[in-house]
DNA sequence: GTTTATTTGATACGAGCGTATCATCAAACC
DNA sequence: GGTTTGATGATACGCTCGTATCAAATAAAC
């Protein structure tokens, strides 16, 4: 038998490779070739771990969701209060940093992708801000019923007010219009202005 | 001398052309000769109105430049009042009919284009936010003015907010989250707020 | 130490890409 | 009315793409 080697991570490290080039060069430029280059192994070997380059865009999309879950979590302040919750959640999504700006040009690339090529969507692609919207929702709702939010706004229209918010504000950073600061300064404004009197 | 041809017209016609697979199909798909075919002309001529594929993406980027201007100006109302001007303005980029459909997929394209090929952006690019961003900016003092929107408000940040607001939007109506409708509700709910009691 | 299932390497194929070349057409001008 | 010149057509080149094919190398199992 031939030596063990452990699949999973070898998919995850050419996915990797195909995560970084979409993120500095896009989409259009993740070739097989290029992709093979950038994990630093042969084209035979990213066929070998992915049969078709369709297969190998699904995966990476599902890794990139991964590292967008987990960068969240790791927004969530501890202990959690609401308003920690919802800020915590809206600065993970927001290129803050470099790893936020990676996220967020990573998936930018997929967005894009996935407006020309539905089956990219129908597979992985709307059930995610859907669930991140669901949660801001219910951490309003909870937030409404601990008296820090106005009772009369409805969570579902401010949650996803505040999600397409901080999704705008991701784009006008990547677009170079203004800074990571400056958005969630923005970001923060609002907030401000749905939390009444309570701190973070 | 060979028969005269409106040279603009030609140009608008294959850019039209471009802007339609750029909708459809998205930039990946837009070949050379895909716009040839699409246009109904031959690619001989594609490359004589336009030298190089840069070439026809950078005047396709002004051509939707100049559609969406025209779209913003056909929204805003008569007569111009403070809070109908930035309505119109937010409505028109948003993709509540088949045109701002249309538009919106097509702007989405080259924007992650523009990602990846910084000289796109830095050519025509990063401007045309700003420029809305400005307008609006000015339209809420306007309005603060008018005694129509509270004055401790900051007008870049409420003009920044908005503009991310309505493209986040957008956004999540080509993902398929929402249609154009619910969009636009929740964008009067965050205008309801912002402008007192006032009606548009 | 041979066997053998698994993992890697080298290379080829057909298609589509952007671009360039050469030829042809048709209308305006002298 | 031939000549010039802008507009169009047909075709080819070199390249990269996704994918397929044919070997070779490797290490656990006996």
């Amino acid at each position: 038998m031939p030596k063990r080697v452990d699949y999973d991570q070898r998919r995850r490290e050419i996915g990797a490779a195909l995560l970084r080039i979409a993120d500095t060069r896009g989409l259009q430029a993740a070739s097989m070739r290029e992709v093979a280059a950038e994990a630093g192994v042969s084209l035979r070997l990213v066929q070998y771990y992915f049969r078709t380059k369709d297969e190998l865009l699904l995966a990476g999309l599902g890794y990139l969701g991964e590292e967008l879950s987990a960068r969240v979590e790791r927004h969530i302040p501890r202990p959690p209060t609401p308003r920690g919750m919802v800020t915590g959640t809206l600065t993970a999504v927001l290129p803050t940093d470099a790893e936020g700006r990676r996220l967020t040009r990573t998936y930018a690339a997929y967005y894009a992708l996935a407006l020309a090529e539905p089956k990219l969507a129908a597979q992985h692609g709307a059930t995610y801000p859907d669930l991140l919207e669901r949660f801001l929702a219910n951490q309003i709702r909870s937030a409404q019923e601990a008296g820090d939010v106005d009772a009369a706004h409805d969570p579902a229209t401010v949650a996803a007010g505040l999600l397409a918010l901080t999704n705008g504000l991701g784009s006008s950073v990547l677009g170079g219009q203004r800074d990571g600061a400056a958005a969630q300064a923005i970001l923060t404004y609002h907030l401000d202005g749905l939390f009444g009197g309570s701190r973070p």
